[in-house]
DNA sequence: CCTGCCCTCAACCATTCGGTTGACGGGCGC
DNA sequence: GCGCCCGTCAACCGAATGGTTGAGGGCAGG
């Protein structure tokens, strides 16, 4: 029985590249091709592919994630495999909580994304050795879990902000942020906004 | 006459992607493929491509930018293409300065590649419309030449370094941080080291 | 209903930071 | 040589930031 597959990235170039990289493995069809990921939504409906093969960015529309969970909460649903360039934390775990079954970098040979393939296809994940020593060593030490507001915080601390425009743009007073800005420090275990700026850069927060 | 061409990227996918797409095009011959800058400048310089198609992102070993210097200093020199997924502003300025002969990401379509392609063996550049637009409005208000030592600065900064740390790393006194700081403020147009950090990966100037 | 968490705000303090002015030596080009 | 920029450093000030304690209201879950 032959795996049919959905391909889902901006790029063209990518597109051609993994058809022809699938095309050469056994037992897999390519039934399908989305530049986006609501355009990659529709053709699931459609079409019922066995599995969507995804990119993380994804240009103008939603991200990855957002369309991983949207495709896993579909009947029947796909199996999810993300295949990017990225390697930020946030979008592993997040891929992963949505329900992807694996997670590729583009770097990988293209042997290893048809064995994904398969695997994904028999209902099992597969991800590359430094991805699963990722995951492992994020769970011991999980990313801090910072409430809406705080993210919210973040995000205007890493344009630069000031507590005064933060105060603004959200409609508190400085004390509040401050008061989150205490809290987000130490979740996320630094001692100034710029750490958490950095932080927040490294692991793909923003 | 047919130009030949060497593929520069480290994701497999996307280099078979790029022969599929080119081998459409007529006239146009693969050479080679690499997969960093250092092997891309060794099959120059032994197979003598008319066009180099590099990407920026290179993995582990040296950058885009350097290898398109380093290309465009042989000889003969291949014209040199960039085609990337990254639209930063310090890296299609450094690219162009550098002496590629085009910078595309990689979200244009084939015929577009196999159109820069062409130009560039003809000793043309190619640019699309943004980019261009992006390069003319660079030169109107050029990226802030930042001198080596404020380019040091900005780094640690980036970190989330204090003044006290970076003057420990950089062995010289908070007074001459502090100096160097204001003096890349005022070049970066900001007033806090937040923005500071922001504008520096903004403009990818980490 | 009560406990816990989130969001909100306040007052206080020490530290750091942003901005200024001024200064000194060295290298580079004219 | 002379000027100019770069890198180094100093002293000073006001403003912003980091850290603390405390406190009130709302809302979900037990």
């Amino acid at each position: 029985m032959t795996v049919s597959v959905l391909l889902v990235d901006d790029h063209p170039v990518v597109r051609t590249g993994l058809r022809a990289v699938l095309d050469a493995g056994d037992g897999i069809t390519i039934v399908g091709e989305a530049a986006t990921g609501e355009e990659a939504i529709t053709l699931t409906s459609h079409l019922n592919p066995d599995v969507v093969l995804c990119d993380l960015r994804l240009g103008e529309g939603i991200g990855g994630v957002e369309t991983t969970a949207a495709l896993r909460s579909l009947d029947p649903a796909p199996a999810v495999l993300i295949l990017t360039t990225f390697d930020r934390d946030a979008e592993v775990f997040g891929a992963i909580e949505a329900g992807a079954a694996g997670y590729l970098l583009k770097e990988v040979a293209p042997e290893v994304i048809v064995e994904a393939i398969r695997q994904a296809a028999r209902g099992g994940m597969y991800l590359t050795p430094d991805m699963s020593a990722r995951v492992v060593q994020g769970m011991r030490n999980p990313l801090p879990k910072l409430t809406g507001r705080e993210l919210e915080v973040l995000k205007l601390l890493a344009t630069g902000a000031t507590n005064r425009e933060m105060a603004r743009s959200l409609f508190v007073t400085e004390a509040t942020i401050k008061s989150h800005l205490v809290h987000i420090f130490t979740k996320l275990g630094v001692d100034s906004r710029a750490r958490a700026i950095h932080v927040a850069w490294e692991t793909g927060l923003v």
